[in-house]
DNA sequence: TGTATCGAACTCAAATTTGAGTATAATAAG
DNA sequence: CTTATTATACTCAAATTTGAGTTCGATACA
């Protein structure tokens, strides 16, 4: 989030709220899951930090409301979001797909349960690939070159995930999804040396 | 994470040190980001919740040594671990990438810090294959099936990865990667009335 | 003219994750 | 035989995320 919120305020100075409106406007919200409370947590952080200043506070309509203030990046903030940034892309990259992380217990699951859960996916997945090439279609000579790579990125990631889920599914009907572990009696003989290396299952 | 030791209390009673053990030895901890102090949240939130109960308590050679105690899913506990699998296969699929997520912001950095890192995640997804590839090799007959897939998915997502990280590499060195957004004298027309719609970049 | 909903602009407690630390036994290395 | 590392089995404060709620103005609708 902090990336986010330094890096938009690189473009230029906003408030809090504008910078929720600019990641809904470019369609990050489709993508990443970020929420106002980590945001508004974010930028509280950065200007204690020092990160960030209040380049302007704006009086808003209204009696007991609090003003908006407009933020914008410090010297300090700049360098910090170079570091942020490297960061970033030094991070491990773990596949979080939520089916990915069920698939070894589906099969304590029932197939009538799991089979719609995964066509559902589908259907997300292509709601997704959809919304982004409008997104792209609308915006994309206008965006900078990051921009619309992190866009078709997210597009060809979405295409596979959406093979990856058809094939569950075939998997799923086959039965072969909620196979348990296969021990045939010579198997289960190895299965049982191996058993102390690795845990059972 | 109450997914997992839920899942893995499915197969019988284990202890938080063995749920831990259990991780890693399938290759978990290769895919996902599960560490001690969830687990162990977890597992007391569980017990609170009484979907898992103490089965035995073990007491540990040492003296101050806190003893261990070996859980048991509930009947409850069972019910409750249904409903989770199908809550997590319910979840929206956000690509976490974290290059996926910097490249918005990449053009505010440098080519020659950024290049060695695009390197660095294509040495990572390599290694992160050959892990699971491993780990295919010598368990895999073993596995049931939906580990095998879940491991198949991951070494599929990686391949895909890598090509993309190829690309952004190229893209990179190419200098496409940094560029701002497009201004053209017509563009710029356009734009600014686009603007308001959704905000500026 | 009343009401219903939408958008702006946050706030906040509670839930959860993170990362680092602790203590002891067992094993390995010199 | 002494020291170093590794493995066991956690604990805990601090950081962060989550999700739901708030307040007011404006616009839409009946």
């Amino acid at each position: 989030m902090r990336l986010f919120v330094l890096g938009l305020l690189m473009e230029g100075d906003k408030h809090p709220y504008e910078i929720r409106q600019t990641i809904k406007a470019r369609g990050w919200n489709e993508a990443f899951k970020l929420r106002d409370g980590s945001l508004y947590y974010a930028v509280d952080q950065l200007r204690d930090d020092g990160l960030i200043e209040a380049a302007e506070v704006v009086p808003v309509p209204g009696d007991n409301r609090p003003d908006k203030t407009i933020f914008r990046i410090t010297d300090a903030g700049q360098s910090a979001f170079q570091k942020l940034l490297y960061e970033q892309m030094r991070q491990n990259a773990y596949p979080q797909h939520p089916v990915l992380m069920a698939l070894p217990f589906v099969r304590h699951g029932q197939v009538d349960a799991v089979l719609p859960l995964l066509e559902a996916q589908i259907a997300n997945c292509d709601a997704r690939q959809e919304r982004l090439n409008e997104v792209l279609e609308m915006k994309g000579e206008y965006l900078p070159g990051g921009s619309v790579k992190m866009i078709e990125g997210i597009i060809r990631f979405s295409q596979i995930e959406r093979q990856w889920l058809e094939q569950l599914i075939a998997s799923a009907q086959s039965g072969e999804l909620f196979e348990g572990p296969k021990w045939t009696p010579e198997l289960l003989d190895a299965y049982t040396k191996k058993m102390a290396e690795w845990g059972h299952d």
